[in-house]
DNA sequence: CAGTTATATGAGTAAATATTCATATGTTTG
DNA sequence: CAAACATATGAATATTTACTCATATAACTG
């Protein structure tokens, strides 16, 4: 009853070391987790979206304001809304007919600067 | 020759707030900037890479490691590894056939920190 | 209530991309 | 040098997705 190896699999190579892995493997989040935290690093991952939020993050403002400020449409900028309102990114509050979008969470901010942070050191 | 509102063309409605709109165009960063802010999220916007981004922040591993404690192709964490080290997150060095990867700068985990932040408040 | 304006949304399309498969490169070992 | 192994990479494919276009919803205005 040899000490099998924990080669998975899916790998085509061998495991070289077992130690290191199963460590690595026993810390690990669960799956999900990682999942969601890919999926919001996806939503900061399109420059339109990122303009949105670092507008909003100076003030808050109507879909109109915005489309115009990226010279979109207001198609295009209510969908990426809805797309950061659904990743609690941004929030709205309704004024008559018009809507005002703003940062949700003071996160938001502080991941935008981590980013800025490493492109800037790059 | 009436103050032409900032109307952009592309978009298909009134400006609201012109005030607002020529105030945050003044503060944007360029836009290339914006985009390269966008292109970095991406990277950390697929969870088979934020998978190998964690692991490695615990560990230095190789190609091989990082298949089996995923278990993934080794091709499909070569591909990934090499955005990865094009978006300067991760580096390597090569030890006979054996190539090592790590994190290439403190500030991914500090964005994996703030993502996680904002996923667990949410 | 009819018209106008602001926003939202469903369907379709074009572009981006994650993985697979086959194969190439690079290094060690016999 | 030949065989073996770790890694890299090009091409093909399937999926995701950002935007457009048409239209719906919602609220104000006369």
């Amino acid at each position: 009853m040899a000490n099998k190896p924990v080669t998975a699999d899916r790998c085509d190579c061998e495991v070289i070391h077992d130690d290191v892995v199963n460590e690595v493997r026993r810390k690990m989040p669960k799956e999900e987790t990682l999942y969601d935290l890919a999926e919001t690093f996806k939503v900061f991952g399109d420059s339109t979206r990122i303009r949105i939020l670092w507008a909003l993050d100076e003030s808050e403002m109507c879909v109109c304001d915005i489309a115009s400020l990226l010279n979109m449409t207001q198609s295009a900028i209510s969908h990426q809304l809805r797309v950061l309102k659904q990743a609690k990114l941004v929030k709205n509050r309704r004024e008559g007919k018009v809507v005002y979008y703003s940062l949700d969470d003071e996160h938001v901010r502080l991941i935008i600067d981590q980013g800025m942070a490493h492109i800037n050191e790059g």
